[in-house]
DNA sequence: AATGCAAATGCAAATCAATTGCATAAGGAG
DNA sequence: CTCCTTATGCAATTGATTTGCATTTGCATT
């Protein structure tokens, strides 16, 4: 399986916990928090503890398994795929999650360089409406 | 004042705790948590209390005043300066804030506008180490 | 300067996301 | 199969942020 692939390269064991888990977050196309992929995750696994997720997604976030994106609310997560690295637009309307490839980092990280800064992790996401959400509310 | 002139131009009223908030933000060239500026804001107005900041932040917040950067733990405020918009790159290791003159929005908002998304609002922080920190640590 | 009312504040309690300590259970290398 | 390390369940805690409500205060208007 891919899933177990993934976590045995991270040097991480496998439990039935962290299949549910990275089970859950791949079917899933947009990201979740971690109350909805709780939610998501003992109906795969019956059992399974809240902070065992908890616990799980700080430990796939410092694997770089996942990425983590900030919220109103909570904090929401999404699997880290291949295809790579990219921001979200999000409407605040419906809640959907339009990629967006550019990242501006690329711009940014000679510059930084120049400064003796060296970025390790950053945060770029676009918050707004949606075409749909736009027409219906103005 | 400017600060009266800022809440005037808001239509807010102009109260000592708001006086008091406006002038630490305004004293303060990086970001603080609502924490530390309630630290501060009481050396100011003794008595002030803790969820006047917190619902102040929120109402200055609304208005456009400040502007809100998610961190670790809570988030961190700062007063929005005349001199506009910009982002910043954070040292993990110190806590420097640089300020990063370059927007990601500048190059987004055109596309994002052919795909009918409306942003409204928008984050970017870089996480990393600062010149002096990562020779330190490294 | 006195009045009225909406907005702002203080206080305390409530939420809610996130974390932690600890005893037990389970992965997986040998 | 055994051992040791890591992971889990559970319950309690932390810490940021929010809220209800009674009281006070800014300030526009008499």
């Amino acid at each position: 399986m891919e899933i177990e692939e993934m976590l045995k390269q991270k040097d991480l064991k496998i439990t039935p916990q962290r299949m549910a888990i990275l089970t859950v977050l791949k079917n899933t196309r947009s990201f979740l928090s971690a109350q909805e992929l709780f939610q998501e995750v003992i109906k795969i696994l019956p059992g399974t503890n809240f902070s065992t997720v908890y616990r799980n997604l700080d430990v796939l976030l410092g694997k770089g398994l996942l990425c983590r994106v900030p919220s109103d609310t909570a904090d929401l997560y999404e699997l880290r795929r291949e295809e790579g690295h990219h921001h979200h637009a999000v409407c605040k309307g419906c809640g959907a999650s339009i990629p967006v490839d550019f990242c501006p980092m690329e711009s940014l990280a000679k510059e930084l360089g120049r400064k003796g800064f060296l970025p390790t992790e950053h945060c770029f996401e676009v918050y707004g409406l949606c075409e749909r959400c736009r027409d219906g509310k103005k």
